[in-house]
DNA sequence: GTGAAAGCGCTAACAG
DNA sequence: CTGTTAGCGCTTTCAC
């Protein structure tokens, strides 16, 4: 199936070492001879085998990517933007995905590595010494996105710390002075890479405190709660949003969450933002269907992806790990605040 | 960069033949040979390199994937899908993406056949006789989902045809006489890809025909209109949908257009459904957040997925192209109709 | 039981 | 300019 060099240079009379001079034009060949045979193999419609062209070169050109799933539609763009400059730069992408399970995270770059990919775009949920252990004995190039694991590995990402802390300023400006902020379970620290959700939770902390500063010179504090669980609807339907004075700003840490709370709260009869105010972080593209429209701070993914490939190619074709600078953000203003 | 087989043959004093035979449980060799050949191997975290086993078992125990883009939700659906059930039996995708350009989806396939891909998962955007003989001349299992392209090559989907022609029914029951078909350009047939929408089109008239029947003994047919291109919010809009007597369906042959229709009507001061009802298909998950609720036909993408993936997977191991049987679909009813 | 050797298809270094 | 040869790392067949 498909014809080979051995075969072409049977055909040409000549050897294998010059059919291979024709057809990845190198020095050293005339002109004649070439032309010859790469006529043949256009007519046999040669194609190289690129397993055996991998094991001869010891590159595959093949990007491994390692994500936790494609339900995301965040992630779904970040795929496919890898996949598309990826290909743009002739190479081909394995895609793995983990699901958030630690151990089948290991398994997937394992099997990446044993393939010979020649480097690895990496969402991970595995953290730890003994992980990054794990991972510099990969002897293989790996961005991380979207969870940062440590200064060793390129990360691509906004700031989120930063980003959150302009977006409460903006509620703070607003003249809120209540916050929830809602976010999922931060407990796993130390096992599970929550890098990203960390950031945006002391982005949060130090608006507050900065804004504590700003508006009462240092006195009272805010009114702050804090849900970081699972059924964190449950949670906020047990606070009482209207108690005290003030409205209420829910600050969610995703997108995703902000619309199930305002889901939820509109349900129960509470106005948004009439009665609470809520935020969302991401700007998933869901947010164009809803109404009101929800305020949030917007990155741009499908930059995440390229940026990603980018860093990781130049990586593998330069030999050093570059260095990747924070990506732009900006707040969206809707009218859920 | 990792031990090979030569080295741990070495280190225990034995042939590769052996080592082989150890690590991949092979008869003929002694236990304790064995045990220390493995013992060995532990040690020094062998790996096998996949590359080379590719070239010399002639399998690379690969699946490509080929498919328009992950914009969509349903084909991020399926390519998790895919991925999950290929590694779950040992497999690992290489995915691509096209864009819906005919000449990369080809570029994609020739990449995937070159590296040797084991059978390849595809949705088309070509079609034709020429196609198809190209696709033959890849020698590769393949299996369509999506888009059939006939019957040389499993198709994974349900009978849209039928499917439509179910829920244009249920619209018929509903007292509906008068419809608008929302779909995309059908006017590339022959060039283009467009089986399924091709299909649901046939059942949005047969049932109209049935219906006709039916309803008036074959007497006075429905009003309908057809729009099938591009801007067609604008083409709606040049419709008076309030004109004659009885009230309009808008039959949109997917939800995404369903939801632009639903907002652009609204916005026009309509209400879904008293004004204008509205229906989709796909039932795309976005519609959860969308009210009135969406009326529309819904299908398991992910089970297009891993049904693909296993029909694949069956053709590689057995030999033979499997023959796939439509999956199940059902009308969602929502309120918009 | 074990070893030797011939591939898989391509690359690359070295002779001529 | 062209041919030869030795790999890449693993599999597989055939001797011993």
């Amino acid at each position: 199936m498909g014809i080979t060099i051995k075969q072409i240079a049977e055909l040409c009379g000549v050897s294998i070492g010059t059919v291979d001079r024709a057809l990845n034009d190198r020095p050293g060949i005339s002109e004649k001879t070439k032309r010859r045979i790469l006529e043949v193999a256009r007519e046999h419609q040669y194609r190289p085998d690129l397993t055996a062209r991998s094991l001869a070169r010891g590159r595959t050109m093949t990007i491994g990517v390692v994500l936790f799933d494609l339900y995301n539609r965040s992630f779904a763009q970040l795929a496919n933007a890898i996949e598309r400059r990826s290909r743009e730069r002739g190479y081909i992408v394995h895609l793995t995905l983990t699901g958030k399970d630690p151990e089948m995270e290991k398994n997937c770059l394992r099997q990446l590595v044993q393939r010979k990919a020649d480097g690895i775009i990496l969402c991970s949920v595995n953290e730890g010494a003994r992980f990054e252990e794990e991972l510099r004995g990969l002897l293989t190039p790996i961005v991380t996105v979207c969870n940062r694991i440590s200064d060793r590995w390129p990360y691509v990402g906004i700031d989120d710390r930063g980003a959150m802390k302009e977006a409460v300023g903006q509620l703070l400006r607003k003249g809120y002075r209540r916050f929830v902020y809602v976010c999922p379970p931060l407990a796993d620290r130390g096992r599970v890479n929550i890098h990203t959700q960390e950031q945006r939770w002391i982005g949060f902390r130090e608006a507050l405190e900065d804004g504590a500063d700003a508006v009462s010179g240092g006195q009272g504090k805010f009114e702050t709660a804090v849900i970081a669980q699972r059924d964190y609807l449950d949670a906020l339907r047990r606070l009482d949003l209207a108690a005290g004075t003030g409205k209420t700003a829910i600050v969610c840490s995703c997108d995703a969450y902000a619309l199930e709370v305002m889901h939820d709260c509109r349900s129960r009869g509470l106005r948004v933002p009439e009665d609470v105010g809520i935020m969302g972080f991401d700007n998933i593209d869901m947010l164009k269907y809803v109404s009101p429209r929800l305020s949030t701070v917007h990155y741009d993914m499908e930059e995440f992806g390229t940026r990603a490939a980018d860093s990781l190619i130049a990586w593998i074709e330069r030999g050093e790990a570059p260095s990747v600078p924070s990506l732009a953000y900006r707040w969206i203003e809707g009218e859920s605040v």
